[in-house]
RNA sequence: CGGGGCGUGGCUCAGCCUGGUAGAGCAUUCGCUUUGGGAGCGAAGGGUCGGAGGUUCAAAUCCUCUCGCCCCGACCA
């Protein structure tokens, strides 16, 4: 039945998920290593998301502004870790003009430092605090290896980046973000479950005091980190000399924090909920969530068959974004494995026998195949479709919830970790080093991906050193 | 940076081993017939075979060098 291009889920996952990208008109790559060109199709899921973001970030009190591409690269040698992590993968400028530029610059891989910088000049007093600003901006990272999405030199994404007077005030900050704007888009939204909690040291981000994560699982039992939020402590601070002074007239150094999600999310969308036929969207980032279809076999049938088309959707504009299929040199049966391809949620056929019984046919993308198909009487068919739209971004949300749970494991020794971490999420007790951290990873290639908030309530023995332990953690394989 | 593979119309590839006038399918354009799950027939346009050098009467094909891309491993949102 399914003719398409599509390499099978289980036959080759990675594969499967490079002809998504491609047949649904996602993105391609470009004559530049490592970066790809959105196209229309993806640019317009990144925009769902993007905006729906970017209403949460402003309903949280955070502005936006813009800081510059290039970096000094003095400004990113301040911080010693930081530096250190981002050297290998920073692309530098060095010739501009015609000229050798007496200063090189860095292609920024992320803003923490020349904000910084501003910061430094912006903030005085305790009366300047807290400084709330987000920029959505464009990043460079010289990666190896690259996949679209997933991993690109260049990628989009929004970093927000705080100045508190306090260590609590920037916890909360971080918090906060985590769990109201990037959990809550990315399940509401995406319908996309996440794992919240903590990054272990060896995962945190260059220069954090601590950082902390959401994860979600793929298809394919592998884990990808969709958000990241950082409490900066006072290391960026200091690099940079943002000071206040306080109520009593004490200078002290500003707590930061920084966070992010890219376009990586649209890689996690696209991993999490589409078919061996395609992509599956949630209505709520679909850029078209219904498609008509007409179908008449001559003049006077197309006559009747698109008036009816017109009367039925007369009332939906502001209500869906849709589309009709009018293109006449296309058979219906082409259009229907084309939207299938592209993830639109509905699609809607009417034709001479429609009109004569005053029906229309409604298909669900989720449930493929008759199951999904149904007649519908017209009256009421903008009622009909509203109704299921919720239903639809539900089901995929609660669907992809219930892999998770089927695929997250309580396991208490080496022996069952190896087997199961091959598989999905693992949950341990857990009291180990970062060296034992380093050796399971280049065992079983599997790292923690977030320490839950919730300790567990009773003691239990590390699963690897045997200790006694509160703490847990999560384990997997990861993009 | 190691290991493997590939560069031939827009796309996917055959042809290369064994040198002899560049092919197919898809796509495109036009015409006619079609349209409830990827339509059919006919016609047309389109390639200095990744690049450079060499061998030869003759190179997509053999030799040397070079460039680019993809896939698999060590870094990462």
């Amino acid at each position: 039945m399914a003719k398409t291009g599509i390499t099978l889920r289980t036959k080759d996952y990675s594969q499967w998920y490079l002809d998504i990208v491609d047949q649904a008109g996602l993105a391609e790559n470009s004559g530049v290593r490592g970066c790809m060109v959105i196209k229309p199709h993806g640019y317009a899921i990144w925009e769902l998301i993007r905006d729906a973001m970017d209403a949460r970030i402003k309903e949280t009190g955070h502005v936006n502004a813009y800081f510059p591409l290039l970096i000094p690269k003095s400004y990113l040698m301040k911080e010693a870790e930081h530096i250190e992590g981002f050297a290998p993968e920073v692309a530098e400028v060095t010739r501009a003009g015609g000229e050798d530029l007496t200063e090189t610059y860095v292609i920024r891989p992320t803003s923490e430092t020349i904000i910084g910088a501003s910061y430094a000049k912006w903030i005085r007093s305790w009366r300047d605090l807290p400084v709330l600003i987000n920029q959505w901006a464009n990043v460079m990272r010289w990666e190896m290896r690259t996949r679209p999405f997933l991993r690109t030199s260049e990628f989009l994404w929004q970093e927000g980046h705080t100045a508190h007077a306090t260590e609590e005030e920037a916890e909360r900050e971080t918090l906060m973000i985590l769990h109201d704007v990037y959990a809550d888009v990315v399940e509401r939204v995406m319908a996309v479950p996440v794992l919240r909690g903590r990054k272990s040291e060896r995962e945190k981000f260059a220069g954090a005091l601590r950082t902390y994560a959401i994860e979600a699982l793929m298809q394919d039992g592998k884990a990808l980190q969709a958000g990241t939020s950082h409490n900066l402590g006072q290391n960026f601070a200091r690099s940079f000399e943002i000071k206040y002074t306080t109520v009593d007239n004490r200078e002290e150094y500003c707590w930061t924090t920084s966070w992010g999600v890219s376009t990586r999310l649209v890689g996690a969308l696209i991993m999490a909920h589409s078919d061996d036929d395609g992509l599956v969207l949630p209505p709520q980032v679909a850029p078209i969530q219904v498609v008509v279809v007409p179908i008449f076999k001559n003049d006077e049938e197309r006559g009747s068959v698109m008036e009816a088309a017109s009367r039925i959707t007369a009332d939906w504009k502001g209500r869906f974004r849709w589309k009709l299929d009018d293109r006449d040199h296309l058979s219906p049966g082409f259009k229907f494995n084309e939207w299938e391809v592209k993830g639109v949620p509905v699609r809607i056929e009417i034709g001479p026998k429609d009109i004569a019984k005053g029906t229309v046919a409604i298909s669900r993308r989720d449930r493929p195949g008759r199951e999904g198909k149904a007649f519908i009487e017209q009256a009421g068919l903008t009622q009909h479709i509203t109704e299921l739209l919720d239903e639809i971004q539900l089901s995929l949300y609660e669907r992809a919830q219930r892999f998770q749970q089927e695929h997250t494991f309580e396991v208490s020794t080496y022996e069952e970790f190896q087997q199961r971490v091959e598989q999905g999420f693992v949950r341990v007790y857990w009291d180990g080093t970062s060296e034992d951290e380093d050796r399971i990873k280049t065992e079983t290639k599997a790292t923690i991906r977030v320490i839950p908030f919730e300790t567990a309530e009773r003691e239990g023995m590390c699963f690897l050193t045997g200790r006694t332990t509160k703490q847990q953690a999560i384990f997997a394989r990861s993009y």
